[in-house]
Order: structure tokens, then sequence, then C-alpha cells
DNA sequence: TTTTTAATGTTACATGAATAACAACAAAAA
DNA sequence: TTTTTGTTGTTATTCATGTAACATTAAAAA
């Protein structure tokens, strides 16, 4: 968990840093990052500290220097690249996003067992899922998404896990567990509903609590 | 956090329990449930406890008591109607999505700027945006999925708030922060996927530290 | 040149969540 | 009937995360 929340935390920053960059500012004091983002400027200069990003005693810390550094820590710097498993609506929605490049994230092949989907023209191509193995050792990817129907997840995660993928965000109402060989990154639309409702219902009506729900900062 | 990783365990605990009861099993013991989950038994135990779930001493606890005990707790014996906001690729997919109804929710209809969006038949009416605050009102809509592209986050923010809506699931990239009028919960595909990769890049090559990066348990 | 100032970098502390340990006790066994 | 067993419910402990405090020091001011 600790981790976790330092690299969410980085990535804020990140968003913050480039915020104060397009308004023409070139250097900030810790304080102008931890305020907005409601937490103390000790802990943003913990984080700092601990990624090695070190500023001037006096004049704070220089905007571009830790953008840079920060983007290598995340390897937004290079592109990742990324492949889709499953190419119904969601899979189709996040292979025609064009917002990942930002953070040196490329989706480049999609996936699917359905013949007619396969499409080997286009800005990214759509496999059949028998080619996986072969494009992921040729192209050296380690993390895909999983968006598959339910139904399909668990012999999905079987064939990634052969494929030797490392990472997966997976899409599907199914929960895995990380291993040693793969992690898994659950992200359930349905439980954050719930929750969310449970929060509305039992705590904003009265008034008490309150308090975010927000995974990130 | 606390609450929240609660009901996230709470889910947890209801999905698994079904496993259960579609098995044919009628109680259970605490550690039964935290094994597979890989948390103690005593934080099962206490969960039930603060919830008011209660077993016998030698027994365990009732599957089908729990269960309604927790779908009690989530709302999830109540239809929680819920409205989408932007009906593009994301907006559809989940429009069309039919797992939401054993949690109890309902997407009950979609709102666009973009009139050639409206759809008045079908499962999931499709209506005009200016229509939102009467439909909130009418209905009583406490939860909304904002699914708008970016540029258009904040201004639909600003319509969420003024239809009264008190809880927002925020698909776009923009990040915000809850308020005592509105929680929001940020679900940023972008952050996932580089949290990810920093795990498959920084620690997984190494063998050392694999630990979970999962948001659920 | 010396003093003051104001920020970083680091250490100590507080808070809170999960685990471990245990007391209580109902059911089963003797 | 008494003893044993095994599980719940609860208390104590551990561990980790974020905050607060402070020591350090470079720059500015005197």
């Amino acid at each position: 968990m600790t981790i976790q929340n330092r690299i969410a935390r980085l990535l804020s920053y990140k968003h913050l840093l480039n915020r104060f960059k397009s308004l023409g500012l070139v250097r900030v004091f810790s304080d102008n990052i931890a305020d907005p983002l409601g937490i103390s400027a000790s802990l943003v200069r913990k984080d700092f500290g601990l990624f090695g990003i070190s500023g001037s005693q006096k004049g704070g810390y220089s905007i571009e220097d830790v953008l840079h550094k920060i983007n290598n820590i995340l390897g937004s710097n290079e592109v990742n690249r990324v492949i889709i498993i499953g190419v119904g609506r969601i899979g189709e929605a996040l292979m025609s996003y064009n917002g990942f490049h930002k953070d040196g994230i490329k989706i480049v092949a999609g996936f699917d067992i359905d013949v007619k989907k396969i499409k080997k023209t286009g800005d990214v191509p759509v496999k059949p899922i028998e080619d996986i193995n072969e494009y992921v050792k040729e192209n050296n990817i380690s993390v895909a998404i999983m968006a598959v129907p339910d139904i399909a997840a668990q012999q999905t995660l079987e064939i990634l896990k052969r494929a030797n993928i490392r990472g997966i965000l997976n899409f599907t109402p199914v929960k895995f567990k990380s291993t040693d060989d793969i992690t898994v990154n659950n992200f359930n639309i349905e439980n954050e509903l719930v929750n969310l409702i449970y929060f509305v219902n039992n705590f904003k009506k009265n008034g008490k609590e309150a308090k975010r729900v927000s995974n990130n900062i």
C-alpha cells in the first residue's frame, strides 16, 4: 500500500506541476504543492527525498527538473506498450482513447477470440487471440488490459500468464489476486459504485463524516 | 480510508459467500472467509462485529444471514437508480452492461449535450442535458457516472452540483476533490496503468516486493 | 563580515488499521 | 454431570503512514 500511494501522489505532483508550468512558473516550494492537494508539505519533501528529487535551500524546487525526474521514475519518458484483450465496448473505447500518450502509454494492439473483430489495418490492429504469445514476445509487452466478458476472465488470465504478461489491469468483475508471477490491478466498476452509493446514503445525508471516497488524492 | 476499505471488504465477503452458497454450504467460520481473501480471521470477526453481524459460538456464521445483512448494509436489497452523463463509448458501454443489477444498481437514464445521441425508446433512454434537474428531482437520483470528454468535465461537475447530485463516479482524467456537498470517486484509468507499469518495471523484474497493486482485496 | 531569514531535509511523534492474543462460552464428548 | 474443545467477540499489540517539529544551511540583509 505504501508505495502505491506514493506513486499515486507522484502522479498528482506531476499534473499539478504541469499546470504550474503552463502558467509560466519556474520554481515551487513544497507547500505550493502540498496545499492544493490537501496534504502536508513535509510529506511532499519526504516523497521527493525518497525518490532522489532535491531542491535548493532557499529557492525551492525547479519545476522542470522535478517533472523530468518524476517522468523518469514513472517511465513516462519512454513509450510503454500495452495490449488489450477483448475488443468489446470497453476495449474499443480504450483503444480509441487518445489521452494515454501524455503518460507515455501506447495501446499497440487488441486481441479477440471473435474472428469478426479482427482488423489488420487502422491505428491499432486487432489480432486473433492465438497470436498473443508471438506478439508479446516480439514486441516485448509486459502489461495487458483485460476487457473480456466475466465468463471468459479466468481463461483469459491463464492465456496471459502463458504469454508471460507481468501486469494486468482487470476490467472484469472477477477479482484476481496478484502472485509473484503476475500483478493484477482489479478495476471493478460495480465495487466503486456500491461504495459510492453506500457513502452517499449513509454519510452525506446526515452531514456527518462526508470524507473523500476518492481513490486518488 | 478506513470505512472505505471496510465496505470494499464487505463486498468481497459477499462475493465469496455467494460462491460458498452456490456450492451448497450453509455455515462458515471466520477463517473460511479470511483465508481465501488473504486477511486475518480476526479482521473478519471485527468487521462483522462492527456491522452487527453475529455468529454462534461453536457453529460459526449462517451464510444466508450474513448475506442478507451485508446486502442490507450496502443497500443492495433495494434498487439504486444511477444516471450517466455523457453517452460516448464509455457511457454506452456502461449503459449496455447488465451486471449491475446483482448489486442493486440500475442505470436508469443517460444524458448528453449532443442531440444526435437523444433516444427516447429502448431500455435506457438518453435525454438532453437540459432535462437533468427535473429528472433527478422526479426520480430522486443521488448518484451519477461522469463519462464526458475531459474538456467538459469541470462544466459537467457544476451541472451535477446544481442538479443536487450527491455522488459522482468520475471517469474523466480530470481529478475532482470531494466536498461536503458532493462525493467524487475519481476512476482514473491512466493513473492505474501508470501505477501498474511502474510496479511491473521496478519490482517484478527483480523479484522483490511484488506485493499486490490491486485496489480491492 | 556578520546576522537574519526562510526554505529544505530529516527525525520524532501521532494516528489508525490490521494482526495477534485471549477471555468467554456454547456444544460436544466423556 | 463434568471436562474438553473450538469458535466467537474483544482487547492488546504491532506496524505503517502521514504530520509536526526541528536542525541545517544557502541566500539575503545589515
